[in-house]
DNA sequence: TGGGGTACTTACCAATTCGTAAGTGTTGAG
DNA sequence: CTCAACACTTACGAATTGGTAAGTACCCCA
């Protein structure tokens, strides 16, 4: 099923916008859509690796219905669908800028403290 | 029982700060921290309406081992326990300061667009 | 003697979120 | 003829998250 539509008024800015960002993907899909200006879904799902079609139409529609991102079906076939970002979506990811960089801040500390540490490499995208 | 640990590395910055501060009360324990200076467990308690016991703790233990926030317990009776950020913590609350605005601009916006919408007032906070 | 305040912990349960796998219907490529 | 691609939807179940209620141990105040 799909997301409970948030019982009871928001007791602060940041308690509005995590209810929004919050989601695996979200962070992911807002960040490939702003990079990209426009993507089909199919294009999206190679974009995030690791995501199922399930969640990544269910993020989909409740961005959509939360006005941060735009979705246009073409009546053709095969079928074509585009994703972007609106404004306000726009005006999000503005605002997630300085939280992506105290992410990767984070990170980096991260792997200096920790010694026994050699997994994978991290893309350091915002 | 308490948080899993979180497998596998951050894709990005987002993804990472994403990471400690979702959870129901985290972004309110920062801001009350960040607004008081030092808090103790009862007076978390008191400022953040709705909180249970089990979750204010699990949520303080989770944040201190995240690196957000300093425990300091005095040896007293009745027993004393003090929290408040670190470094770290208060970087954090900057870097969220442009996400908490966005949600309030985002809070204005659905006030106006809503026409049945006569619930109880929101405190503009941050 | 009884109640309230301090800071928790534990057990159990409910709700939410996420993953897996399959099915839908049409078209073009091999 | 079969299979892949497109953009989904549905059903089921596991995992994570949060809520409720009770118990702990000690003290102060009336």
């Amino acid at each position: 099923m799909t997301k409970a539509p948030r019982t009871g008024p928001y007791i602060c800015g940041i308690d509005a916008a995590l209810d929004v960002v919050s989601g695996k993907w979200k962070g992911l899909i807002l960040w490939e859509l702003d990079e990209h200006g426009v993507r089909r879904f199919a294009e999206l799902r190679r974009g995030l690796p690791g995501v199922s079609e399930k969640m990544l139409t269910q993020h989909l529609r409740e961005m959509e219905a939360d006005g941060l991102v735009r979705r246009e079906v073409h009546a053709e076939v095969p079928p074509r669908v585009e994703y972007s970002l609106t404004a306000h979506g726009r005006t999000l990811n503005a605002a997630l800028a300085p939280l992506g960089a105290w992410g990767v801040d984070r990170i980096r500390r991260e792997r200096s403290d920790l010694v026994e540490h050699r997994d994978a490499a991290v893309l350091p995208r915002p």
